[in-house]
DNA sequence: TGGTGAGCTTGATAAAAGTCAAGGTAACCG
DNA sequence: CGGTTACCTTGACTTTTATCAAGCTCACCA
């Protein structure tokens, strides 16, 4: 197998497979492999079928999807995320591409490897289930984020996760080019440009990826964020003191499928 | 246990409970009540824990959200269909609201004992986990049928599935009031009107409930329906020889969470 | 050093959807 | 049977978002 130790480590760290004992780890990466892309490489369309779990360890992908020549972006991926994990289960076409932003290293486990994990290991099995269930809630507050907000609400709303999640400081630098941004909250870069000057009222000032906070509490009273739509922390939280990872996700951010 | 005989048969039915053994399916259903609803309860608020594993047998659903005054509807369930699933995996609160839309049967199921079925038999889990993945897919699907289309397509399209799984026939009636239709769509009732008589040059004409196509192949055209976006089989599919479910659901139809 | 191009911004315009107000129809009920 | 009510439709208007067309900035490079 051509994974090196340091990526198998970060592999085990995800969510799902934190919770597998070691000869089940092994078992569900049988025949996995560690690919290199380049930027703007297609690694998967619409309605292909679906041979392997992809674990993105480093770069960034785009999941997106089309219909008569209109496109969208359904999510942007840092590492490390796992996609098209339902497709995996289902043994389905996909039903969105997949796009490297960035030269990325993937690692690909064959779905029949991980299948057949989850249905020898029920501990595993429910680790997964735990999975798609926090996916399936990150798309639901995708979906509410984008029906009930407008699109100055959006960014208000994103750059207060953004600030969260770089430190409370009062200002974070933007992780994606701004077109990039614009596309992962529903809107053209012309009116996140409008978005961002709108904001200006609430003391948020930009220049390059940099933006500067002046009027915190203005901004949060414009963006109401409510952790029925907003997931702050990506990382793992805890409830009734078990351990589990529900990730922000979808349109708002990291992982999917 | 409170449950009729029929009614146990009924929820067997349902995709990942047909899957499992008997033991499990009986463990499974450890302290499982039926309970009717008179229309318009609230059965559950956003933010609410989640304590039970709903499956309305009679009647209907509204799963909603609201923020800042203004609301939305996320799905409207029929029978057979579980909701809150999601949730009830992760141990944590609704993201979304469910209230009766008519007098409603549902059978609850202790969160506990579906959990201990899945991490006890991997088989049941995996079902659940290809239900979850059901789910989530048919939640990309609402997302790409939202972003993708402006809502005389999504109209088109809701019309042509009806048809579909009304039989091909050249007239359907339509199951939901307009009003209902209208959100389901993710529109106003006034929109759905105007999309109504935009489709007119496409031979749609409506009357009450009752809608006569009289150019399927004009509607088509415009409706471009794609199997990437529209489930026109809510029923059972059979991929490799494997039968499982993936319904449609979330914004387009029937089931969720 | 001056050109080239990608990314971003700005303004004018157009399309899509929501809002408000009025009216029509049909079912239900006193 | 007349009146109330809920639902649907229609028209005028507003808001939101997308589109198109310039321009601007700045890094990169011949």
């Amino acid at each position: 197998m051509t994974i090196r130790s340091a990526d198998a480590e970060r592999v085990r760290n995800i969510s799902f497979f934190k919770q597998a004992d070691d000869p089940t780890f092994a078992r569900a990466m049988t025949g996995a492999f560690l690919q290199r892309f380049p930027a703007n490489t297609t690694l998967l369309m619409e309605g292909d079928p679906v041979d392997f779990l992809y674990i993105l360890l480093e770069g960034a992908v785009e999941l997106g999807a089309g219909w008569k020549s209109k496109d969208t972006t359904l999510a942007i991926l840092r590492p490390v995320s796992t996609f098209i994990l339902a497709a995996v289960v289902l043994e389905s076409d996909s039903l969105m591409s997949a796009v490297t932003l960035e030269r990325s290293e993937i690692l690909m486990v064959p779905g029949d490897s991980l299948r057949r994990s989850m249905k020898e290991d029920a501990t595993f099995g429910f680790a997964v289930s735990e999975e798609l269930a926090g996916c399936y809630r990150g798309l639901v507050r995708s979906i509410k984020n984008h029906k009930l907000r407008d699109s100055t609400e959006r960014l208000a709303n994103y750059l207060l996760t953004q600030r969260v999640r770089q430190g409370e400081k009062n200002t974070i630098v933007l992780p994606h080019e701004k077109r990039v941004l614009a596309a992962l909250l529903g809107m053209t870069p012309e009116n996140l440009s409008r978005a961002f000057s709108k904001l200006s009222d609430k003391g948020v000032s930009v220049e390059g990826a940099h933006v500067r906070f002046d009027n915190v509490a203005a901004l949060e009273r414009l963006a109401r964020p409510t952790p029925l739509i907003d997931n702050h922390y990506a990382q793992d939280c805890n409830t009734k003191g078990k351990a589990f990872t529900e990730r922000q996700q979808g349109l708002l951010d990291t992982k999917s499928d």
